[in-house]
DNA sequence: CGATTTTGACCGGCGC
DNA sequence: GCGCCGGTCAAAATCG
């Protein structure tokens, strides 16, 4: 019951442990940046993520306080549209079945507005981009301002930790996220997002600066990304930790060499459009994010 | 009592 | 074509 993830909502001190190298791998494992030391705020600032060193290191805790950490966080972004044109390639997420059929009848009473929610027979779906964050944390889901509700957990094939998938309680948002422990390094968590919030968050007072840092993140990281992730190509098995940890350093456009091509955009390039309103902000939420 | 979580079943994509 | 696996649904259970 919910007792489980009830118990992560317990304000438990974070810890994180390790150095502050950050990767960015795109999820799917297309493509992923990998940068650490001074390299790495060039870098986040290249994607509009000014952050000082001083809040890279920072995350928030539900008592209000900030505390310092020593974070070893990951990020990894799929664009769209190399999320699409992937196949069977996986990183932090999985899957050959990304495509999430998000059955056309039922419950979800979105019209079909989004490319996603109107997939029809025969017609492949284009996914929303996503976002992957890797963060070293105790607790599994991480506070980002907005209200999730869990829709399913799934073993996951070679980790002993299963995968919880999370969609915004927002009925005219269509973002869901997925949580999971590295099966490598259990301290680990994975978060991925895809979508993008079409509203506010609720009620995230003390983590407004975090937000929106993320929202900045969110709406400039991934079209820039476009222009800067590599892929890195792995078997189907690998696992997501292997993924992270095997990609090599940055580079400008390169194609998907699967045959994709991971810098063209083309139908959802819209939808990674830099917010133009506060209210669309907040897509994802970079690592900093506070633990629930 | 409404909101949320749990959990088994189902569906679809992909590899063999 | 078949089996595997990821993702989602939806009924039941649980919580506040």
């Amino acid at each position: 019951m919910g007792d489980k993830d009830r118990a992560t909502s317990d304000p438990a001190a974070v810890e994180f442990a390790g150095d502050t190298s950050w990767t960015f791998a795109a999820d799917g494992s297309d493509a992923a940046y990998f940068f650490s030391g001074d390299g790495e705020r060039s870098v986040l600032r290249e994607f509009g993520w000014n952050l000082e060193p001083d809040q890279l290191n920072r995350i928030g805790t539900d008592d209000g306080l900030w505390m310092p950490v020593q974070s070893s966080l990951t990020c990894s972004i799929e664009p769209a549209a190399a999320a699409s044109s992937r196949s069977n390639n996986q990183s932090v997420s999985s899957s050959s079945s990304e495509d999430q059929p998000e059955k056309s009848t039922v419950s979800d009473e979105k019209p079909p507005e989004i490319p996603i929610k109107s997939k029809k027979k025969g017609q492949k779906r284009i996914r929303q981009p996503r976002f992957a964050f890797m963060t070293k944390s105790e607790v599994d889901h991480l506070e980002d301002g907005y209200r999730w509700r869990k829709y399913g957990q799934k073993a996951v094939k070679n980790s002993p930790f299963p995968r919880s998938y999370y969609r915004c309680t927002n009925s005219k948002c269509t973002v869901k996220k997925r949580v999971e422990r590295s099966s490598e390094d259990p301290t680990i968590v994975i978060t991925t997002y895809e979508g993008q919030h079409c509203h506010h968050t609720v009620g995230f007072p003390r983590g407004g600066i975090i937000c929106h840092e993320a929202a900045a993140f969110a709406g400039q990281l991934a079209p820039t990304m476009s222009q800067f992730y590599y892929p890195i190509h792995l078997p189907r098995e690998t696992n997501n930790i292997n993924t992270l940890s095997s990609i090599s350093p940055p580079c400008q456009a390169q194609d998907d060499a699967s045959g994709g091509s991971n810098t063209v955009m083309p139908a959802d390039a819209s939808s990674l459009q830099p917010p133009t309103d506060e209210g669309l902000l907040g897509d994802i939420v970079p690592p900093g994010m506070r633990i629930r």
